[in-house]
DNA sequence: GATGAATGAGCTTTCATTCAT
DNA sequence: GATGAATGAAAGCTCATTCAT
């Protein structure tokens, strides 16, 4: 019913002003009406699109995450060799909360918030995430180019703790300098790791 | 005369409390009164030794950031070589989150909330963690065993987002299970990374 | 729609409420529950029309000067002798507030708290007041029923502290017996002085 | 037991802070804490002088009260002629309180608290004060200097309501100017009022 | 669907007062 | 008498949510 096509503006507005008010002042410290305003429609309106205020969070989550998730599908086909699928993934990970940094510290530090941080961690697109991250690792192993031995449970977790931790970093850092510059570093640690193989060659370019 | 130290456990008990409810219920569902009562103190008393609620959050931390890092440092000491000092790091923070799933709670969700994250983030503890994982790297730079084009500060961050997301999915998953299983698997990630280098041999154990 | 108009009473009726209660009971012993309980509104539907309960102070005064002095106006427009007006302003000032010891309570206690008293008392209505009592002296000097060297500011002060101090006591003695019932006596104290001598001459200058 | 002389200092130093205090933040806002680091003394040691914190305020009435009293009668008997003592009263309240302006901020606005208020001016020193108005001026009519028809308590009230609104408006302005050049004016006005006429005769009546 | 006035539960914090030392 | 840590009652105010229009 509450269809966005239906209301073309009206919804995306509401998340858009929610996104932009929990990153410049946290969760609890933004009000309602401030995101009413701030979307152009009245206090009660928000509640017709949705449940409360807590129910923005996963809303907003699922707002990016979805067509980041789709956009990323695409670009995974493109590529043959799952360590380059492995290196876009990277790539499109930094520089989707890289390009806009309300979003990352949302993203980031409030939709940690307690109550609904479970629910979204354990359903729906985060494990979707983690699944395709694993696939990719699950591909590398069976052509050969990742370790035969690889958790690649673990080691998709470990991944995205990275890139994660990576990005939180960025964020708390205040913004400062391009994070999509940490790519190839990244991509050569996980890939590599830290010891120095002794026919340690072919840096990450 | 009435100096803090008659009252032996106040400020413990209230902190040993905060955690309690906080991994229970949520920072904002907890009231002061809940902390206080189980403290075994009254209201009032909670602002005697913090200015307010919110002041709990980084002293929490501290209070257990401040053994931890003593301890560590003790376990590093004991031991010369920079890779068994890195698995001996991974070692403890996964076990010291490990034994307590309360207090893993307060420290992967409630302690994220926005307004003192940053502060907690950015200062003190948390840097000297992030400096004490870079001296270890640094370490085995200048002993020839981590690589020599290595950037540390980077391979630093990215190790602590690997350890906390795995925190972070164990707590989530409701802490079943034994999060120092991981040890061997992530350390051997992130010593040899995901790719089966040619002279692919004997893993860390 | 929402007008105020629609919910005719509302603000009034809070108003209303808040002198009743707070002379029965003093502004501190006032709660705003109480208040919002005897105008029929919610809690929170008091913070809609007054920023906080202090503000309820200086909305009670003008509330009850803004037609006082526009009766006084008009009245005093009916009359032509500076003597005459003088003595109706005083009858009206007795009579306003001596027909409801409520309202007096507040003015002459409740009013006098400190955060906002010297706000009522410097800006608005009271000086208002003061222009009133001044400006009829000075049409009486220039009429020639009042003294030439007349300070009438120094005056207007004067005659409105004995008005408010026999309204005061009136007060404090419990509200017994008709204030108006002392409007001959000071008005011929006010005119005619303490002295006795009609050839009473060489004042103190 | 808790004589002033036997702590000489402690009891005068917490009153001299109250008044202080109060003058500057008003009673409300000034904490026995604040009133207690002032005078030199422990939180709880206020309480070995007063009840409570209101009762500070009728015992800072009685400070100020007996003393100046004492030093009123002096000065009253040194006088023989009514309207002299007349003038030496207005004299001597316009300077006791025009030389203090913390003093007299206490004495005009927050010695009126509701609670206290009723108390302080219905009892003791402020009836004492309206007494010894009322002596001079039945003296005065004795004497044949006032009038024979005076209503000399009325009479009394007003002129306290003179010298009180003197004092209160000169408060309220800032302080600013010596208070005690009024006195000529309103002597002036108290015994000869505001008419001019020499032969102007015919009360009100 | 939209509105926004009205609701009222809920909680942090303050601070006068106490009392063991 | 003096202290000051501890107490805990008390209430102003906020703000998510509702619902009549």
């Amino acid at each position: 019913m509450h269809d966005t096509r239906e209301q073309p503006g009206k919804r995306a507005r509401i998340l858009a002003a929610a996104i932009a008010s929990f990153s410049r002042h946290g969760f609890y410290r933004t009000r309602i009406r401030d995101i009413a305003r701030a979307a152009g429609v009245a206090d009660g309106t928000v509640y017709l699109y949705f449940a409360n205020k807590e129910d923005l969070l996963p809303a907003i989550f699922e707002e990016v995450m979805k067509p980041y998730l789709a956009d990323l599908e695409v670009e995974l086909a493109r590529l043959a060799d799952p360590c380059d699928k492995l290196r876009k993934l990277m790539e499109m990970h930094l520089s989707r909360l890289g390009r806009d940094r309300g979003l990352a510290t949302v993203f980031q530090v409030e939709l940690r918030h307690a109550t609904r941080f479970m629910e979204i961690y354990a359903h729906g697109y985060l494990n979707d995430y983690f699944r395709i991250i694993q696939g990719i690792l699950e591909a590398g192993r069976a052509d050969g180019c990742l370790r035969e031995n690889l958790d690649t449970a673990q080691a998709s977790s470990a991944i995205f703790g990275m890139l994660d931790e990576a990005v939180t970093a960025w964020v708390v850092r205040g913004g400062e300098g391009d994070l999509t510059e940490r790519i190839d570093g990244l991509h050569d640690l996980v890939v590599h790791g830290l010891a120095c193989t002794p026919s340690d060659e072919a840096p990450s370019a």
